[in-house]
DNA sequence: GAGTGGTCTAGACCACGTT
DNA sequence: ACGTGGTCTAGACCACTCT
């Protein structure tokens, strides 16, 4: 911001972050044109454009053609979080992670999971359970649905030396795949496995994970008690 | 992407998508220089860096000066989700929203919640317990610390005809903010409010708010039975 | 030191939706 | 109809880091 410098896409950006903040902008209120800020900070409109650009995606603004760009009414702020890949996550936190493959099997998929994978009824699929560790401690438990068709080359892993998770990251591509957080209560499986009580509430989530238009693979998520997920705007 | 049309970066950014997703380009691979690219798409530098910039943003790409552009190794996807206002998630379902506020009083807040405040001890805060409703059956029951000294307008407010959180939405500016998405085992008396069994697991989001610096309000948000999150990539 | 991404500019045209 | 944001271009310089 120093005088001699010029004006960077983030400098324009702070000053209307500020502005908003100090409420000179209110919400609902619209602000100047791209052109007249331009003018006013010293630059070129491709720059102010830069800034609020971004700061309507972050939901702070908002921008219509021929209308103009004015304060969000209500911030609708969206916040980002990393989908965690468990080793990574263990790791990251200086632990050692471990995991054990329970079952793996060919089995019939429930009517639920079914719809979820959009696959035809009476087509056995690969399941897989395997609960992850961290230096020992019972982490996550999971349960895992593979589209056998989708991913043929399954058939022939074991899963030792690389969990499903990291095999599948490895072996085949997606594009795309939708997650669901919620809670549960601990089963008694589910509290033997996590080390815990049962009927203790447990963070759970279930990732659906496809590419091409096909499900590749639907899992589920069990943490251990005390797991927090964290995101900061 | 016809041939008279001019490239525009979306195009190139699509065009990228599916080389890495068939895998063309592989991941930890270096892909060609953005005046490389320029060049084969017929378009300026500009343009792809557009369209390289969105998909580094979205955790598919990795991007460094000298080194060059290459696919993710794991796609450490970041997925965004969108901080609901309670009111405006009720009606977004087509129901009622309705809240009344069980408690409202000033308080000693406990340690943990005077860290988290980044306040003085023995300073009491305003401690407000609110219901909300959705047709009429208990949604979310959200338990908030506020900053009076940071709000003192607040000691005016009684939070009929707006609920904390939207009076302080409507009130006070905030500029930042943690998140925390764990589960809990209900208490007896959170199973009450939220006319549920005891020992259900719930899900829960503690948020901090902030403004200059300054902490607004502190609030754990405990949810019925059943409520999920849901995002997609 | 050199090569790559990051950014700024000035100008232009376009798309869209409000008035 | 027309004003606003959305985007593209061609060129330039800078910042960073080092397959």
């Amino acid at each position: 911001m120093s005088k001699q410098d010029r004006i960077s896409w983030q400098d324009v950006q702070n000053e209307v972050r500020q502005r908003i903040s100090q409420r000179d902008w209110k919400p609902g209120e619209y602000i100047p044109h791209e052109a007249e800020l331009a003018q006013e900070f010293g630059c070129a409109r491709a720059t102010v454009n830069r800034a609020l650009r971004g700061l309507a995606e972050a939901g702070l603004l908002e921008r219509r053609r021929r209308a103009g760009t004015r304060v969000a009414l209500n911030p609708v702020r969206r916040a980002e979080f990393a989908i965690p890949l468990i080793r990574a996550e263990i790791e990251g936190k200086g632990q050692r992670h471990t995991h054990r493959v329970c079952l793996r099997e060919m089995r019939l998929p429930p009517p639920d999971v079914q719809a979820r994978m959009q696959i035809p009824a009476q087509v056995p699929q690969l399941f897989v359970q395997t609960l992850h560790l961290a230096d020992g401690t019972p982490y996550v438990f999971e349960r895992r649905w593979i589209n056998t068709s989708a991913v043929p080359a399954v058939e022939g892993a074991d899963f030792v030396t690389y969990s499903p998770n990291e095999w599948l990251m490895r072996e085949v591509a997606f594009d795309g795949g939708d997650f669901t957080f919620s809670a549960l209560t601990a089963s008694a499986a589910e509290a033997e496995m996590l080390a815990c009580s049962p009927g203790e509430g447990l963070f759970v989530l279930d990732r659906t994970t496809h590419h091409g238009g096909q499900v590749i693979t639907s899992v589920r998520l069990v943490f251990h008690p005390g797991y927090q997920m964290h995101t900061r705007i």
